[in-house]
RNA sequence: UCCUCAGUAGCUCAAUGGCAGAGCAUCCGGCUGUUAACCGGGGGGUUGUAGGUUCGAGUCCUACCUGAGGAGCCA
């Protein structure tokens, strides 16, 4: 067993060859004397073929005893499939069992959502955990070239936080030494003092939400990218979430097609995903949705003054085949930090990504109060202590700009561009409300 | 926190208030081109927990536990 390790995706350039594939048996069928063996090694899938005949008693005993998942190596030769053009399939000449597996519980049968979950270590290692993996992947990297390749610098922030960074949402408080300190849940105001330093930016890292939300869209621990940008209005920054949405999803399209076919993606809704994307002030999406309900699609009537709620966004998005930017909510609903619009001082300058096909908001963003005198009403309004936002507010006094930025969430993007049911599969170990474990 | 639904073999599910079953997995046997392979056989159960109704409860009632979906909130 000196042969060189391949790579099943490598296999093409190795025909007739003897190679070695290190890695797992995926599942086994056998007809008498001749075994197929479906061989995984991180890297792709190939089928094995032993025959009884042509091997050692060993080698075939092995192939007989091992079972789904034991750990393997097989040396053999490539060649094509005689049943499927431009598949390849292994001839086997030996096989070795680094570990029988015991009794896999994941059965090449269906399973339910409960039993995945509490396998999720191993589920993981299934064909279509890993498209998914593999498009996330493909994401966070189309993600840091395209700030990378735009000026970005990127400066992250800290998890560890003093306190609550929008004092909205519920945060998760841990010991620190004899104090208190919060999981961020956001890291835009740290981002706000970076771009101050090397004017464009970004973060991306995990983010955590205490939030006892109980949906598919939700999870308590997610990965968020955060571009910050100095000098950029409301409208920079629409064109840069257009530009960067339009990117990463090309980037998928372009090397993942496999993982999105074996997803059955529609892709079709993907290659729509070029900009421009419609923009909707708030006032006219409440006219749609006010429409919506008189012609009985939507259940409830939407009044002027609300956030957008889950169907409502639904609904939005529903009109459109890309992504639509709602911009300019009313002030009371969003974040203190936001600058006013100074044409209409009660709608805050900001902007809700939707995504299509039903997916909802992927991101959230807006323009920054950039003067000191309206960021101190605004903490005031919202009964926020001032002395916890002393640094922040440094920023208003010392080269305040106008700035702006944005947050996408990582799950919900791969939810979308994979077309899932649920954000839970975005992630290779995800958190959420009633799920610590594994 | 609220609303809805569901818990039966390792897994996915069936069983009119009347003997708790099938497929997959596992074990044994068969098969030289299989594709969630197939064919024959074996083992495998405190029906989520605690009460109650009944001659008799997996099935009906009450409470609790666990999970799923949705709302709110958000990315």
């Amino acid at each position: 067993m000196n042969t060189k390790q391949t790579y099943i995706s490598e296999i093409g350039g190795h025909l007739g060859e003897e190679v070695a594939i290190k890695g797992w048996l995926y599942n086994k069928r056998s007809s008498g004397k001749l075994g197929f063996l479906e061989i995984r090694d991180g890297s792709g899938l190939i089928q094995g073929v032993v025959s009884k005949k042509d091997v050692s008693d060993s080698t075939w005993d092995a192939s007989e005893r091992a079972t789904q998942e034991s750990s393997i190596i097989v040396r053999g030769a490539p060649r094509e499939h005689p049943k499927k053009p431009g598949v390849y399939e292994l001839d086997v000449h030996e096989l070795e069992i680094v570990q029988l597996a015991h009794e896999y519980p994941i059965t090449p049968k269906e399973h339910g959502v409960e039993f995945l979950m509490d396998h999720r270590h191993l589920w993981l290692r299934s064909r279509r955990q890993q498209a998914i993996l593999r498009v996330r992947h493909e994401i966070i990297r189309a993600v840091r070239d395209f700030f990378d390749d735009d000026g970005f610098i990127l400066c992250d922030t800290p998890i560890f936080t003093p306190a609550a960074c929008e004092g909205t949402t519920t945060l998760f408080e841990v010991d620190y030494f004899e104090d208190k300190a919060y999981l961020t849940q956001s890291g835009q105001l740290y981002n706000e003092a970076t771009a101050a330093a090397f004017g464009k930016v970004y973060c991306f890292g995990p983010t955590f939400r205490a939030e006892k939300s109980k949906t598919r869209r939700h999870l308590t621990e997610f990965w968020m990218v955060e571009p910050e940008v100095a000098y950029a209005k409301l409208d920079d920054i629409m064109t840069l979430a257009e530009r960067f949405l339009s990117s990463i999803v090309g980037r998928v399209l372009d090397r993942r097609k496999e993982e999105l076919k074996q997803l059955e993606r529609d892709t079709a809704q993907l290659e729509k995903i070029v900009p421009p994307f419609p923009r909707l002030q708030y006032d006219d999406a409440v006219k749609l949705l006010q429409q919506g309900h008189a012609e009985g699609n939507l259940e409830s009537r939407f009044e002027w003054g609300g956030d957008l709620g889950s169907p409502d966004e639904t609904y939005l998005s529903g009109l459109y085949d890309k992504p639509v930017m709602v911009h300019r909510y009313p002030a009371a609903v969003k974040a203190f930090y936001m600058e006013s619009d100074p044409d209409r001082p009660d709608l805050a300058l900001c902007v809700d990504v939707l995504a299509p096909e039903g997916y909802g908001e992927v991101i959230g963003g807006g323009e920054r109060a950039a003067s000191l005198e309206l960021l101190m009403q605004r903490i005031n309004e919202h009964g926020l202590p001032e002395s916890a936002f002393d640094w922040y507010l440094d920023l208003r006094k010392y080269g305040s700009v106008p700035h702006a930025g944005f947050g996408m969430g990582i799950e919900r993007a791969v939810t979308w561009i994979c077309g899932l049911e649920h954000v839970r599969e975005t992630i290779p170990f995800p958190r959420m409300l009633y799920r610590l474990k594994p």
